[in-house]
DNA sequence: TGTACATCAGTGAACGCGCGTTCACTGATGTAC
DNA sequence: TGTACATCAGTGAACGCGCGTTCACTGATGTAC
């Protein structure tokens, strides 16, 4: 039974997104192709049709989720976005979440395109994160990129290390915590500067 | 044939050792029982005569991991921890690195035992990280432990997403650079203070 | 516009493979006398 | 101290299972006339 286009490219967008929450939720290898395109409502055998292979819809996977992200971050203030990123919800909702703090880890053990992907993903939430401040002078621009590096490294350890801990466990909270007040004492600060 | 009490105790402790260093390099799903065990040496069969699952085990090669860390981290002061935690050696080389940025991604999605583990470990970095500077009063010793749940979270960050990146890539590269300045400054800064 | 046919997205059975785990067996160790 | 036997760490074949991937087939879509 032959499909329309509209609804083939409908369906391949669909497998996309699927594989992204589901990899964000369970990791790459807990997320069986037949698992993942029964999820998306359809059968195993087609998924050829649309990827070469599981770690190709990786990459798409990873980019749908950096977008998901750029989306949600677009407009948002820095406070916002700290009070939003190591927030309790956000940890323990990995699968609508950062697809950076929940599949960094496995993009590392995948092939050179998979990583590809996520330093263009990097970059992308980098632009984000500028948001409407572009500071003029090459110099300038250069401290303030290093700057969101290094904010945008601590957020997504925090998750990754909160994570990692019991759930409902006190220390899990406290990371957190911790990182959310330095965090936010940390833009404020550089702000007066 | 049946092997010295001795000689067991040892090749469990090489099985353990092994995976520790297998599970950082490739992760908990990279690594099969069978290749592990070929690994130390050994045959598959015998793993249960030594674990009950190959879940008991990670909670025990994470174990061995930390203290393989804290051993590694005992007596340096921060920067020198900071600049050999942040250096290309100990992203390039995860199999002899820190386990929390390894296979913290991987710990989240384990039974709780292991993450319990986890926890445990990260109590056993704080109070490495601790050194000999133990502040009196107990708001102060709060603030220092924030501090420095703050500045691991940024560490471990920093190698995840520089490990995400491809090999050799200046992204990776970048990242590791900022963080490292930026610890490195929080740092004095704060001694000065 | 209507008809004939090629295309190809989706189906579901099947492929080989490696996984975690179990088990009957071996034989040196450790123990009881 | 010497002998008989139970123990049990390690072996390697085997278990069922789910994995990623392939394939012959279906039948509505899209195209050529």
């Amino acid at each position: 039974m032959k499909i329309t286009k509209a609804q083939s490219q409908a369906n391949r967008a669909h497998i996309v997104e699927t594989a992204s929450t589901l990899f964000r939720k369970r990791g790459y290898d807990g997320v069986g192709v037949a698992d993942l395109m029964g999820a998306a409502g359809l059968t195993h055998g087609g998924f050829y049709k649309h990827f070469q292979s599981k770690a190709d819809l990786m990459a798409e996977a990873a980019m749908c989720g950096f977008s998901e992200t750029v989306a949600k971050t677009e407009g948002a203030d820095a406070a916002a976005f700290i009070e939003q990123y190591l927030s309790r919800e956000h940890r323990d909702a990995p699968g609508s979440g950062c697809t950076m703090a929940a599949l960094s880890g496995d993009a590392s053990r995948q092939p050179e395109h998979v990583k590809e992907a996520f330093a263009a993903g990097i970059e992308r939430l980098l632009e984000t994160l500028e948001g409407k401040e572009k500071p003029k002078g090459a110099t300038a621009r250069r401290i303030a990129r290093a700057k969101r590096l290094d904010a945008f490294a601590q957020v997504v350890g925090a998750i990754v290390l909160s994570r990692a801990c019991p759930d409902d466990s006190a220390l899990a909270d406290e990371i957190l915590d911790a990182c959310r007040s330095a965090a936010l004492s940390r833009m404020s600060s550089s702000n007066k500067a």
